[in-house]
Parts: structure tokens; sequence; C-alpha cells
DNA sequence: AAATATTAATCAGAAAAAATGATGAAATAA
DNA sequence: TTATTTCATCATTTTTTCTGATTAATATTT
């Protein structure tokens, strides 16, 4: 058997190949000049490939020197996070996170990514409406709401704005109906308020096909191709055809993801997921 | 700073994880019990955390053990990769690898697949017909060919069927026109023949709107509405949308995707790379 | 319950690995 | 040419890591 790498090697390494230097990377390790040398002789034969030209006095990567830096990097991040995620000041505790419908198609990216950064934090997740996470959240019940509606409470952060679209089963025509048979929503969600002021606005009739508190209630009924609904596009699946303009469907408008913290001096972790949730949607992919 | 994580230690860390043990762990590495016991207890001060329940003599991983070892086992996993990827019986040369347009959507696939394993393997693509990837391969101008077609030669190997379906810009419905407009490939083309024998066998009359030797001239004119297509299932665009029967069109034969390799006893890296090939298109979600 | 066996932690000394500082060789610059 | 910079090599010292014996604690057997 071959002996493992070693990451004290990859670090010299990599020092060397970003300084292009021997004498400058010791300085920045801060040790003997011999010691790099030796260093990244071991290393090259561990991995058994010459990672330097050594011929002139100008130190450069070979080709495959090149190659094995990216592996290098790769290695070296992989262990630069593993050590922030753990050691005394990785981030401990729970977070009690309360999403809404239209938010849990962003959790995945968002939990794999802060999953990813810290793993030792307790996440404790339910769904819920917007005005009951609004609630939970100032019962001192969750730490973090992300939901679609302020309901008038003040302190909400945007971080997304999602089109909102008129939706149909890839093989079902029932938008040529009259009424128009809509799955949506109870009262009090904003998608439900949002579609029917835009069909009163255009004259066009409707009607209930399929009443549902949850977004898999009302799927059932749209995949079965028995009534149009209204989602937003991240929350699109490819069994779905969006009905625009072109159909004789009235726009609709943007929704608005807020983000709530329990209190502005909110425990490091809840602030550290809020972050993530932050960058998580400014991506364009953020559903991806 | 602290220091860095040792991959040595994480081989221990593994061991005695994997085992249960400290005693087998240390027959299992070859050294003795006293050494894994140090390796673990330096490997905990490095990370910051304890990693084995000490209380019973029964050992056992903590909470945060059990953690840790998901990110113990990227790292390793890495190390190994990395490994077999350089090293003296690595693989390297080099493999002229030729596409027909149809396997070019599985590329990405393929080749990031091969890329991580053999780093050092330089590749040379290049998309043609089925029957000039054909003749590359016997002019021994080309190493490998995926193609659609046999073209009457033997020793192909089947790696994959793929459905065969017509699709229309989502927007458009020329679909209904007659004689329906086509955007089809020239003479020789296997979707071509398939496509023209099933409408003349329901007796539909259709007309070349648009005809190109690649795909992306075929696009053009179907991305625009102009015309109906037949494309693989996995070269479906979101933009394109499926004609079936409830649109009155006739069902399409599969196609075959087929492997061939320039001589049975090839070089390694070829061979390596036919393989990756079968795996990767093995797996359903070859496409992704 | 007592005796025996097994297991992991600890310790001192031995062995191995790695760093240092000096020196040399090759390439550039003056 | 001479001076200078830069990296490789070497003998030596320093540090790290391993070993084998011992201990303490827990399980198993008698």
């Amino acid at each position: 058997m071959r002996p493992d790498l070693n990451i004290d090697l990859l670090r010299s390494f990599n020092a060397v190949a970003e300084t292009r230097h021997f004498t400058r990377a010791a300085e920045r390790l801060d040790c003997a000049q011999s010691a790099v040398s030796m260093q990244v002789k071991r290393l090259e034969a561990i991995v058994g490939v010459q990672l330097f030209e050594r011929s002139k006095r100008i130190v450069k990567l070979t080709e495959q020197g090149e190659i094995f830096r990216r592996y290098a990097n790769r290695m070296l991040c992989l262990n630069d996070m593993t050590l922030a995620a753990f050691g005394r000041n990785a981030l401990q505790g729970r977070v009690r996170f309360s999403a809404t419908d239209t938010s849990m198609c962003f959790l995945p990216a968002i939990l794999s990514r802060f999953a990813q950064s810290c793993p030792l934090v307790e996440l404790e997740i339910r769904c819920e409406r917007s005005w009951e996470a609004l609630d939970s959240l100032q019962a001192g019940e969750a730490d973090l709401a992300l939901v679609t509606q302020p309901c008038g409470r003040k302190g909400g952060q945007l971080v997304k704005r999602e089109a909102l679209v008129w939706a149909v089963a890839n093989g079902a025509s029932v938008e040529e109906l009259d009424p128009l048979p809509l799955a949506i929503f109870g009262p009090g969600c904003i998608y439900r308020k949002a579609a029917l002021a835009a069909l009163d606005d255009c004259g066009r009739r409707w009607r209930h096909a399929y009443n549902s508190e949850s977004r898999d209630g009302l799927n059932v009924a749209v995949d079965a191709g028995l009534a149009v609904t209204v989602v937003p596009v991240s929350a699109l699946t490819p069994n779905l055809r969006i009905l625009g303009a072109a159909e004789g469907f009235p726009p609709l408008p943007e929704i608005e993801i807020l983000l709530f913290e329990a209190s502005s001096e909110a425990a490091l972790p809840v602030a550290t997921l809020a972050r993530t949730i932050e960058q998580t949607l400014a991506d364009d992919r953020g559903a991806a």
C-alpha cells in the first residue's frame, strides 16, 4: 500500500504553487526553505508524479501538477470546512424554522447548504400558513419564519420576489372551460386573492373545483387535469404547463418572500441560518 | 491556528468506527493498540470534539462523532480518488472519442465522471454523423464511437435504448397543419426514416419546413415554432412539448445507442472510458 | 462471589519522521 | 567574471509517533 496524502504537505504544495517560490512559501509557512523543498519532494513521492519543473531556476507547475492542484485545493477546502464545522467555536444548538408551502421548494437548497457548514446545529422544521408562522414566532415557538405575506407584521426582510403563474397539467385543457375550474387554497391565501382579483378584473368567470389547505392536496386535482391552479414559478413541476396571455389569462402580481427573525438579538445559529437563506435565495438558481 | 487534519488519523478513526474495537482496528491497521488509542485522542484534540463514548468498555461513536464520520469518509474518498488518479498506475494517454448529435446530451455526465477519475487522460471529442463516426473508427482516427445506428457494422455494444418522441415548441401549435411542417435531418438519419415511415403508415401528409445537418440548426426552426421535430426524450428541453397519441401522432420506435471500440485489444484509457459510458448510461438519470 | 479474561488508557523509552542550518550547484544579473 | 539569487542536499538536532509493559475498569466464567 502506498502512503496516504497528508494535508500539511498539500498546504506546502499550495503555498509553493501560489507564490511560485520555495523561499517565499517557506516564509509564509514560517519554516526553513529546506523544509519546504523536502515536503514537496515527499508529496511527489506519495503522489508518484513530478509536480514542479526543476530544470530552470523558475518554479513552475508541471502539466500534471496543474491538474493536481485542483485536487489539492478540494482537499484543503474540505479540511477547512470540516474544522470550521466542528471545533470549539463551531455552531451548536437548535433552530426552529417555520416555512410555508411556497418556501418549501427552496428548502432543499437552503438546508443542504446549511447542514454542510453547521452539522452540529439541530434543525426543527415545520410547515404552516404565513400568519400561523408569524404567530409561532411571536409566541417564541419558532426562531425563524420564511413567509409569503407580512400579515401586517413589521421587521420582515424581503429575500426574494417570485413570479406567480397560471398552470395546468400538461395533458389537460380545462383552461377553456367557463366558468374556469380552479384549485386554490382557502380564504386568506395570498395566491387566492391575487388570482381571483385578476380574474374578476378581466371579467372571467370561475368556480372552485377543489379547495385545500395544502399544496399536496391541490396537486391531486391539478395533476388529474381537473383544474387550473396558481403557483410561483419555482414550484413548477415538469408536468405543469404555464397559461399565459396567449391562452387569455391575465397577468398575476409578483409575490414577496419575507424572512422574519424572532429577535434582533438572535442566537448565532439562528442568524447563520438566516444568512444562509438570504444567500441561497439571492442566487438565481435557488430552487435548483 | 489549529493544526490541520491528518489522513492517517482519519484512517484510524474510521477503522475504530467500523470495527467498534480499538484492538481490532489496531490489527487491521497493523500496529499496536496503544497507537490507535493515541491517534484517536490526537484527532479529538485537532477536531475539538469527543468522537467516542469512553464511559463503558463498549466503543460507541458520540452523536458528534457520528456526524464527523461522514466528513471523514468524504475526506478519505477524496484522498483515495486522488491517489488512484495520479500515481504510477494511473491512466495516462489520449482517447479520441467520436459522438453523434444524439449522444452529445449524455456527454456532460459521462465526461465529468471520467475526468474525475482519470484527470491525466487527454480527451479529444468530435461530433459526427453515425456512419462518419464509424468510418473514423475504422480509419484509426478515433478510438471510441457512440452512435445511434450500427450502419451495418458489427461489434457495437448496445448501451441504451431511448424513446423517440414528436415535439413542438411550447407556444406553437403547428401540429395541426396539413401537410405537417417537419424539421428533421437530411437523408440517412435514423430519426428521419422512423418519422417519415410512421407518418406514411398513418396516412398523414408532411413537408420539409427545415432541413439541417445539425441539431442546433433544427432547433432554430423548432424554437421559433415553425415546425414539428423528432427527438430522443433525453434531448428534450423545457421549451418543448411532446406530441402524443392525444394529438393524433403515431408512436415512434425506440432508438438504440451503440458503443463501438476501435479494437478488442484497446488501450486501457479507451477501455476505461468505454466502461464509464456504459455505467453512466445504465443509470436512469444518465442525462441529468 | 471470586477468579479470570478482555479491553482501553497511560506511561517511559525506543524508533521514526521531520525540521534546521550549513553547504553546494545552477542559473541569472551586474 | 563576479556577485547574487534560488533551490537541492546533507548531517545533525528536534519533534513526533510508535511500542510494549502496566494499570484500571468492565465483562465473563467458575
